[in-house]
RNA sequence: GGCGCUAUCGUCUAACGGUUAGGACGGAGCCCUCUCAAGGCUCAAAUACGGGUUCGAUUCCCGUUAGCGCUACCA
């Protein structure tokens, strides 16, 4: 029926890809997808001082760990003369004006006694030769549009998420067009850009709802019908605050999850959860299923927190889902996504250990990342050191490890090294025990008292992946290596 | 200050006038079990406040409060 949309992300390189913007593309994306439309990707650099190549180079590496792709690309600072020709183009159907009041100079105190700033006086009403005049003579000046004064016009537009919009003119300011310097602004150049890319639906954040009163009044000047319109509930610090990256540093930046070891479309999840649902109780989605639910019906209007802490910076949906990702991703598929971590943590990271090793860990780690915490005891040469407290097991001593032990390197030296080969005989060890007692006792020995101590041995610590599977990996070198150390350090 | 938006468990959310207000994360407990996980079960936890409208309000209207946004020659 009505042709395919296009919608635009359209990020301003000016800090590093926040995940806010993220989210914003994603919906985009999400929209386009689920209609068959168009995804472009504008990069708003209008801001020649603010911008930055990092910054840029921040938000191609953010949106390429996303996986999602866009269609079609542009700069607006190589559209310039196209924003600046729309401008002109207002100016000659008497909409605009220029406005010769110097700058206001940086920090100087916002007089909001008594209410809003429209226009500066005398400028909405030079004439048109003396404004001329003063240009010749090369006077600077900024381009405003001129928002109507008479009447009591109000201006409108429908919401996709917020529905009914309405303002009146006398509380919308004469916002500037272009710059002094003759660079559009964001107003300016964003509605040209939307107009000439042909774009059908612009989703952006919920900051630019009341912009959008002078936006439509910028379409309308210039003779076309504004784009549908739908605004998304922004995204909060857990205190409230609007996130920013000086306040809350890294836990804004889409890198940082990349770098602690997300998996992309865990993340694209979860931040499809903020904001947005399908309202079946579904969270957990693969990306075709959120393409087929996405509407904007499903879109909420109130802002969302991030629920990070100071000493957790992770959203624990965020690190529940993303464990959920990695219990479902294939074990060969998981060894090569956890390689780079190993390495990064100084590792050897030998494909077939790998592969065992991911066997083990995979329903024990929530980030990648954890792969170095977790499964260091694989890797490492010699284990570091650790408390020889941890070797005695519950309800037991330093006899009964030491036995457990001893017991144990003496099965482990003939036994097969496989792990039913090793549970078997471990078993059969602590029955041997129990039937003889120990140290003059009649207490037995529980399997459990018996592999303890056989763990932190082996593992350095109490709590590791199953006992067997994991001495099979390490091999009996190593473990005969490590629980002759732990006898000598029970001595 | 002006204008706009919003308000359900700690957090993310469901319930488009009638439900014991549902789910998820997180928390607590139990089960399973060689530890840790994973898995299963159970529990605690919310309609900001005050007025209306209605036989009946989480839901509709008004007010209060609170939060957020915009109010730049930033985007």
């Amino acid at each position: 029926m009505s042709a395919p949309p296009r919608v635009r992300f359209a990020p301003s390189p000016t800090g590093f890809l926040h995940i806010g913007s993220a989210r914003t593309f994603i919906f985009n994306w999400l929209y386009a997808r689920h209609h068959d439309g168009t995804m472009i990707l504008r990069i708003d650099d209008t801001d020649v001082d603010r911008n930055t190549q990092a910054s840029l180079d921040s938000i191609f590496e953010g949106l390429k760990w996303l996986d999602l792709r866009w269609d079609e690309e542009y700069h607006q600072s190589q559209r310039l003369a196209l924003h600046q020709q729309m401008a002109w183009r207002i100016f000659e159907q008497g909409l605009a004006y220029r406005d010769y009041t110097p700058a206001a100079q940086g920090a100087e105190e916002k007089p909001y006694g008594e209410g809003a700033w429209l226009f500066n006086p005398g400028m909405r009403d030079l004439s048109p030769e003396a404004s001329r005049r003063r240009a010749e003579a090369g006077e600077p000046f900024v381009l405003r549009f001129r928002v109507p004064r008479d009447g009591a016009r109000a201006v409108q537009f429908r919401d996709g998420v917020y529905g009914y919009q309405s303002k009146e003119c006398a509380d919308i300011e004469d916002f500037a067009l272009l710059r002094s310097n003759g660079i559009p602004t964001y107003h300016m150049a964003s509605c040209a850009d939307d107009l000439e890319l042909l774009v059908s639906h612009i989703i952006r954040g919920q900051d630019h709802l009341t912009n959008t009163f002078k936006h439509v009044l910028i379409f309308e000047a210039l003779g076309a019908a504004p784009p549908q319109f739908a605004h998304l509930p922004l995204l909060l610090a857990p205190d409230g605050s609007k996130l920013s990256k000086r306040k809350h540093g890294p836990v804004v930046s889409v890198t940082t999850y990349r770098d602690a070891g997300f998996l992309p479309h865990a993340y694209v999840n979860f931040l499809c959860l903020l904001g947005w649902s399908p309202k079946d109780d579904r969270e957990k989605m693969s990306l075709d299923e959120l393409v087929r639910a996405f509407s904007f019906e499903g879109i909420n209007r109130d802002n969302a927190v991030v629920n990070f802490q100071e000493n957790d910076p992770f959203d624990p949906k965020a690190v529940w889902l993303n464990a959920e990702y990695i219990r479902a991703t294939p074990i060969e598929d998981l060894a090569r996504l956890l390689t780079p971590f190993v390495c990064a943590a100084g590792f050897h990271a030998e494909p077939g250990k790998m592969l065992q090793v991911t066997k083990l860990i995979r329903e024990r780690i929530r980030l990648l990342s954890e792969v170095a915490t977790v499964a260091d005891f694989f890797f490492l040469d010699e284990l570091p050191p650790y408390d020889p407290a941890e070797l005695i097991p519950q309800k037991g001593d330093r006899q009964m490890a030491l036995l457990a032990l001893q017991y144990a390197r003496e099965v482990l030296t003939t036994t097969d090294f496989y792990h039913q080969a090793l549970e078997a005989s471990l078993r059969q060890a602590a029955m041997e025990i129990s039937e003889r007692g120990w140290h003059g006792s009649t207490l037995k020995i529980k399997t459990g008292q018996m592999f303890q101590p056989i763990r932190v041995a082996v593992c350095g610590r109490k709590a590791a992946p199953p006992l067997f599977e994991t001495l099979e990996v390490l091999g009996r070198e190593t473990c005969l290596k490590r629980i002759d150390r732990a006898i000598a350090m029970l001595k």
